[in-house]
RNA sequence: GCUGCUGUAGCUCAGUGGUAGAGCGCGUCCUUGGUAAGGACGAGGUCAUGGGUUCAAAUCCCAUCAGCAGCUCCA
């Protein structure tokens, strides 16, 4: 008799002994089509396995939905990977091989380094090792034991990772699987059998427990599914993401340029580039207005004093372009024999005059707030500018729109009582939830960062913050999305909200920021008079809803897919002339269009109507007007939409009102898949 | 910044130790057509930059710059 408990706690029982696969059975034929392997008391076994008589066991059926199975199947497949490389490569150090989203990786430090090259051998003996079908066998070492196995394998990392990581742990699991044996927490799936496709991806530098100053390895990045179909689907769809980037997108489609004569990191935004970002701008320069913002000017630089004052300088120089030196500051410093160490020493130290290239327009908005005598019946001041900042970001970090050297951050900085503070958050919040409510865009994450209650590093009265941290939590509600709460993610100032998306192949990028500040007040001194004729501090409010126009145009490029709503696309139709006897009509509606306020471009070369088409719908143009003959006589316009394909003829006017309504309501349309 | 890969025509890319190729785009001409590529001809490149090896370098080596992936960083 053989008796098994399931998951929700049912039993069942047999007569005679039966197999993983006869209890599927059992219970379903399609789980027993689905089944991948079971798992007896949390360990896995194979489809035939006999389950023992007597007692009853607890059995789990995994089929593909079970959301482990396929971590459990890649992580296996790391290990051949890695028993693999050991195989071809001599002196392999293994570190770490965790799964990851879309697949897996193992950080290795080999003799002679691995190229892409080797992927073909290491494949080849990854089929190998799988072919011969040894299971992955759990070994369970007490301690020092555990640290001794690992030094006779001359498996330093892993000798370091017990010692120090694994620090308190009595008993430590290792898998063998023939003649490889790694420490392992597991499981495993039962046999390498159940690898079904797998493939090597790329390999990238990557460093030991991710500490700059430690070794740096290679890390092998790899993917795996269940069935060779699985794969290619995946595979074909990386392909496809690489078609959305940004980058690639912005140059096929016109929208910005980064040259190489003028610096790494700067954008240059060509005419249609530009023209989204001014209809961007000029979208969330409405709403600022009906929130009550005022717009400011400020300069591209500021005495370093300034950024002294605000504490920018020369603590966070590492991040900052060179200062310019003050000319005669210089030539004094020249006169004095002064050398380019000496000079260089001097920048460290901060002991220097001169102006800085803005890292951030705060410090302007703050002497501007200070430019005059303040009340409470002022408050809150809000001023607002779309600022553009240089930072010297890491050469290895830029790239494309997302991370630059120069931007320009919608910015703005609210003085406001802290009896406003909640009250000014939630309007923050509202501008991002209208920005992202017209571009669609649902898919993004919110985090509001609090502080480590264990760490001093943050100014401010421990009871602001609470009451500043209940503000951004509750500004946060009012998304009616969920949030994650991260303490210590604050800034050092105060707590912040942070918006972030993902980009086409994965990277996660922050847009949107609302942050409170208690230090710069402090620092730059800054007062209103309150009702009670006597000074009081203000508290400040960072925001930026789009975070940088470069940055949210990159995401937005991918968000779209190129393919912009009418209202922000720069060439919103085309006329096509179905040959050159139509020219003439076609600038006729042309004109017609643009007198109407239709951003439109007319394609009059004599080519055929079909390769005009294709070149609009390459080129992502909205709508396309067919003008012929026919529409000629008729004083109509054939109307291609760019996702519904033909939509016939219909009378120009018509034509511009639809556009109009279209342009007026902001409407997002998506090709429906 | 670190590791690896890459840099050839406006774009996408092929190519070999012996004086440079394709497709697209561009120009001219022919074609006058109704919903995703009509045809012919032509122009266009110090093979990223600077060194080195060699009789000979775009090709091999080194450095620099830039791009890509990842790591680290991001007030």
């Amino acid at each position: 008799m053989t008796t098994v408990k399931l998951p929700d706690g049912s039993l069942k029982e047999f007569d005679s002994t039966v197999s993983v696969k006869d209890v599927a059975k059992s219970i379903g034929s399609r789980l027993a089509k689905d089944a991948l392997w079971g798992e007896i008391d949390l360990q896995p076994v194979e489809l035939d396995y006999e389950i023992p008589e007597g007692a009853p066991v607890n059995l789990k059926i995994i089929t593909k939905k079970d959301p482990n199975a396929l971590a459990t199947m890649r992580h296996s497949c790391a290990h051949v990977m890695a028993r693999a490389v050991m195989r071809i490569k001599p002196g392999v150090q293994l570190a770490f091989g965790p799964t990851i989203d879309g697949g897996f990786y193992y950080d290795v430090e080999c003799d002679e380094p691995l190229t892409e090259e080797d992927f073909p051998a290491i494949e080849k003996e990854m089929a190998k090792i799988i072919a011969l079908d040894e299971p992955f066998e759990r070994l369970d070492r007490p301690r020092a034991e555990a640290i001794q196995v690992c030094k006779d394998l001359s498996q330093d990392f892993k000798v370091e990772h017990i010692e120090t990581g694994l620090a308190d742990d009595e008993s430590l699991s290792f898998y063998q699987q023939g003649e490889f044996l790694d420490l392992c927490r597991g499981p495993h799936i039962p046999s390498p059998r159940r690898i079904g496709a797998f493939k090597l991806l790329s390999i990238a530098g990557a460093y030991w427990k991710g500490d700059q100053s430690r070794e740096q390895l290679q890390r092998l990045y790899a993917t795996a599914f269940f069935t060779q179909a699985e794969l290619d689907a995946h595979l074909e769809l990386l392909e496809e993401a690489k078609k959305r980037d940004h980058r690639v997108l912005g140059k096929r489609l016109g929208l910005f340029h980064i040259d190489e004569m003028v610096g790494q990191g700067l954008v240059l935004w060509t005419p249609k580039g530009s023209f989204v970002r001014q209809k961007l701008q000029d979208f969330i320069s409405e709403h600022l207005q009906r929130q009550g913002y005022d717009q400011v000017f400020t300069p591209h630089i500021g005495k370093l004093d300034l950024y002294k004052t605000s504490g920018h300088f020369p603590y966070y120089q590492d991040s900052q372009y060179t200062p310019l030196v003050d000319r005669e500051y210089l030539s004094q410093l020249a006169e004095e024999g002064c050398t380019c160490g000496e000079l260089s020493n001097l920048m460290n130290e901060g002991e220097i005059e001169g102006y800085l290239l803005k890292p951030m327009n705060c410090p302007h908005h703050i002497r501007l707030f200070a430019s005059e005598q303040r009340s409470y019946r002022d408050l809150p001041i809000r001023l607002s500018e779309f600022g553009t900042v240089y930072r010297w970001e890491q050469s290895g970090e830029i790239g494309g729109l997302t991370r630059v050297r120069g931007f320009t951050q919608d910015d703005a900085h609210l003085f406001v009582t802290q009896e406003q503070l909640g009250q000014e958050l939630i309007g923050c919040i509202e501008l991002v939830k209208i920005i992202f409510g017209a571009m669609g865009m649902e898919d993004y994450t919110v985090r509001v960062g609090l502080r480590d209650p264990d760490s001093s590093k943050y100014v401010g009265d421990p009871g602001n913050w609470d009451l500043a941290e209940q503000a951004c939590r509750e500004a946060a509600q009012t998304l009616g999305k969920d949030f994650s709460e991260d303490p210590g993610e604050a800034a050092f100032y105060g707590p912040k909200i942070d918006f972030v998306v993902k980009d086409c192949i994965g990277r996660k990028w922050q847009l949107g920021t609302v942050q409170v500040d208690y230090n710069l007040p402090e620092r730059f001194g800054l007062e209103y008079i309150g009702s009670d004729n006597k000074p009081h501090r203000p508290i400040m409010i960072h925001r930026a809803p789009f975070g940088s126009m470069e940055r949210f145009i990159g995401v937005l490029i991918e968000h779209f897919a190129g393919s912009f709503p009418l209202w922000l696309a720069p060439e919103q139709g085309r006329i096509l002339t179905v040959s050159d006897k139509s020219e003439e009509y076609g600038k006729r509606v042309e004109s017609q269009m643009r007198n109407a306020g239709i951003r439109v471009k007319g394609d009059y070369r004599s080519e055929k109507l079909g390769a005009k088409i294709r070149d609009g719908q390459l080129e992502m143009i909205p709508y396309m007007m067919i003008v012929g003959p026919r529409d000629a006589e008729n004083g109509t316009v054939s109307i291609r939409d760019r996702i519904d394909g033909d939509l016939g003829a219909i009378p120009v006017e018509k034509a511009i009102a639809k556009f109009q309504s279209e342009i007026a309501d902001k409407t997002v349309r998506r090709k429906s898949s």
